[in-house]
DNA sequence: ACCTGAACACCGTTCAAGT
DNA sequence: ACCTGAACACCGTTCAAGT
């Protein structure tokens, strides 16, 4: 008489589909592995999400909010050189505590996984006034690339295990961080302040 | 009484793997279809190989020899600039004609499924000189990975859609590697000549 | 309204049996 | 020495049946 009760969230599916990520990668996180973590049987899945693609892109979209959110203060600092120093880090701090979730946010999503792209362009947006106030309107858009092809890349290359030449990685993501800032700002065509 | 001949072999194993990952993602790269595309049952190819992560390895270390290969010639240039210009173009060139197997290379591979780190190596050693002739010996390890960093980050952001703002993303390319050039340069600790 | 077991088409992999 | 069909344990997904 009585309909079921809801057993589960699209909440706690999401977070348990993540969870596995982190455990065991993108392979770890099979249907039956969520539905056991969660207390159901996998069929049930299928009320909250259409498939196995829309719980991928579910679990992409609140790595992406997440780390919009983790990047957000760096935008804080008068300073755009201060700016880009914080992001990176923050952004290489936030690959380092989610190996997993980032790696996922760069793998070729299938077009049925691709996360809502409203945190990703507000990303965008924040990025590109530190990159104008870098080295001016007309290069910003070409700074703002440069700037996150080489954090996406560092830390993904970290995250591979292809820094297999030892030294000191943080010495070198600092080295880098500061040659950037040093060849934008030789680039700039802003007025200098008088 | 006359034993089975060969009706395959490793190399064509190893090639259909690769043409199934360009045209469908590692996804498509399946035991069966492998099988089929080299005309052979599913089971006879672990007669050649141990198991598909071994494929997946054969696979890397192939595309990793081409990429060396591809790179090799840059090396030859006089002016350091100009080294990494040619390396950058290249680099980006062989990304863009194999998407799948440069994306390979850079996906968290299983123990099982990493390459014979031999043309790594050489890659890296030819890099390192290049770094050094610009930026002097004591920094030369930080600016192979400032380089290889923005390489790697752009085209992979590249290959995954990720430039979705617009504007010419070959002159970013270019701006950048520009970029990178003169701030390395400036940050030489190499006796001028004279 | 949600949950479940049974079923289907697919994987990777093993192995005994064939030549 | 290599190839094969049959089998096993696993996937994702659908659906009729239960409450």
């Amino acid at each position: 008489m009585s309909p079921a009760p809801a057993r589960t969230s699209r909440e706690a599916i999401v977070a348990a589909g993540r969870a596995l990520l982190e455990e065991g990668g993108l392979d770890a996180v099979t249907m039956q592995a969520v539905a056991d973590r969660v207390g159901v049987r996998a069929p049930s899945l299928y009320k909250r999400l259409d498939d196995r693609p829309a719980l991928i892109a579910a679990i992409a979209g609140d790595v992406l909010e997440e780390l919009g959110r983790a990047l957000h203060p760096a935008f804080e600092a008068d300073d755009p050189g201060d700016a880009v120093r914080i992001m990176a880090d923050r952004y290489r701090a936030f690959a380092h505590g989610s190996p997993g979730a980032y790696q996922l946010l760069f793998t070729r999503l299938l077009p049925a996984a691709q996360p809502a792209a409203e945190a990703n362009a507000r990303a965008s947006a924040d990025l590109l006034v530190v990159a104008e106030r870098l080295v001016g309107r007309e290069r910003s858009l070409e700074a703002a690339r440069l700037l996150t092809a080489f954090a996406h890349g560092f830390v993904s290359m970290e995250l591979a295990g292809a820094f297999r030449l030892g030294g000191d990685v943080d010495a070198a993501f600092r080295f880098a961080v500061e040659t950037l800032i040093e060849g934008l700002t030789a680039r700039s065509t802003n007025s200098p302040p008088g």
